[in-house]
DNA sequence: GAGTGGTCTAGACCACAAT
DNA sequence: TTGTGGTCTAGACCACTCG
């Protein structure tokens, strides 16, 4: 497991060893660790050779450690897609609802200010505009407007608007996102809002506004959607 | 800045230091570091702990480093900022305003069922309840109500409860917040709320609920607060 | 060549958990 | 009392940057 003579670090090699071990299911969730010393032992290096491995794990998340008792495998998933970005899908599917999806209007405009600031595109280039309603077990719980530069994606079609966005580009198109800015603010339906989502204009919403990016940080897609603020309430884990 | 007798750690010490530094700005972006080896002969320290606690600052993104260059401040804020847990005064300064508190009520109560689930405290038990207005630039933004055991944070008086909480915690009483967990919702302010923040009756408010955690995962705090819909939105940058 | 961070050693004492 | 992780020491050699 660890070659002492090899260029590659040992502490790098004992914490991908492990990663490995963790990832292939060798280890699973709650599971104590040999100590930090028998490591050491096992593989005839220093102790705090062990410990960086280690800390680096800990500090991704593979790993906890507890004073006096052991280092042990961390929970992972549950607490891990609490983070994170998801979609409307994988939102709901979190809290054991089912997505579903109407579309209201899809089609090619020319981008307006709005856009040119999210997405980076100069005036007047294409981009899809696509307002749909998400649906959980049924009811209506957002309406949300999305746009998406016609050069990133240009294959979009109805059919693939009726689903999950983000499973789409990650999985047909091939782009991956990376991360994206979140804005929520409070404010109350307009009449049309209202109508959609089937509550009284004035009623409590909640309006999310997001830029998704790509890993080489160009932005994918904005979208502005509005929550019943009476179903949907906004999760997140935070760490300092 | 370097005390070897005291119970907190040498290298927790001089990373706060340097954090310090860096927040109130006698280090900014793209200064060099003393050398880790300056810092170890300075503080009459070793210098794999001078190690661990740049190293510390550079996971939570405060430094870089350079092989055969040194150590430097890292660009930070404008990504930095948004990530993560903030206290409402590190929000507001973040926004450029002023923050400020009113205090409304400070008192003692027994933990009743909502705190229980919270706080993870035995039914009966003291807590400390504080209810405070929030200003920034002299302006009401939110209402807040906030829970912690009495005994995890004894000393708590009227004067500290001025402040910035998570700054009283983390440098005078030496705990360290690890994370936490926050929702956010839409709803319309009730009347009392609506005569604190300086609004009408059934105006948009958006509902933040946290439970801040220590590193243990001892929960430290329940806080709920209510947000001008009008002067508040929520910003946050998501990871895939 | 001098200085920097990157890695590593072989110990040590402490606080804490379990027995 | 034993074993664990948490902290710390006083060195060492390496790879890299820069003058």
């Amino acid at each position: 497991m660890i070659d002492k003579q090899s260029p590659i670090p040992i502490y790098y090699q004992l914490e991908k060893g492990i990663k490995d071990m963790i990832e292939n299911g060798h280890l699973t969730q709650g599971d104590t660790l040999p100590s930090e010393r028998e490591y050491a032992e096992m593989f005839e290096v220093s102790r705090m050779t062990v410990r960086q491995a280690i800390n680096n794990l800990v500090n991704d998340g593979y790993l906890t450690r507890m004073r006096g008792k052991g280092t042990f495998v961390a929970s992972q998933k549950i607490e891990q897609t609490l983070k994170g970005l998801t979609s409307f899908s994988e939102d709901m599917r979190a809290r054991n609802m089912e997505p579903a999806t109407e579309i209201i209007d899809f089609k090619k405009i020319k981008a307006h200010s709005e856009m040119i600031d999210a997405l980076k595109v100069t005036e007047g280039s294409e981009v899809y505009e696509l307002k749909r309603v998400r649906l959980a077990d049924q009811l209506p719980m957002a309406y949300e407007t999305l746009y998406i530069s016609t050069s990133l994606v240009p294959g979009l079609t109805m059919e693939t608007a009726m689903g999950s966005f983000y499973q789409y580009i990650e999985h047909s198109v091939g782009l991956r996102i990376k991360n994206a800015t979140q804005t929520l603010e409070a404010s109350n339906a307009r009449k049309v809002e209202g109508e959609i989502l089937q509550i009284t204009e004035g009623a409590p919403v909640l309006l999310i506004e997001r830029t998704s990016f790509l890993e080489n940080g160009i932005p994918l897609e904005y979208v502005k959607s509005v929550y019943r603020g009476d179903r949907y309430k906004f999760t997140i884990e935070l760490d300092r």
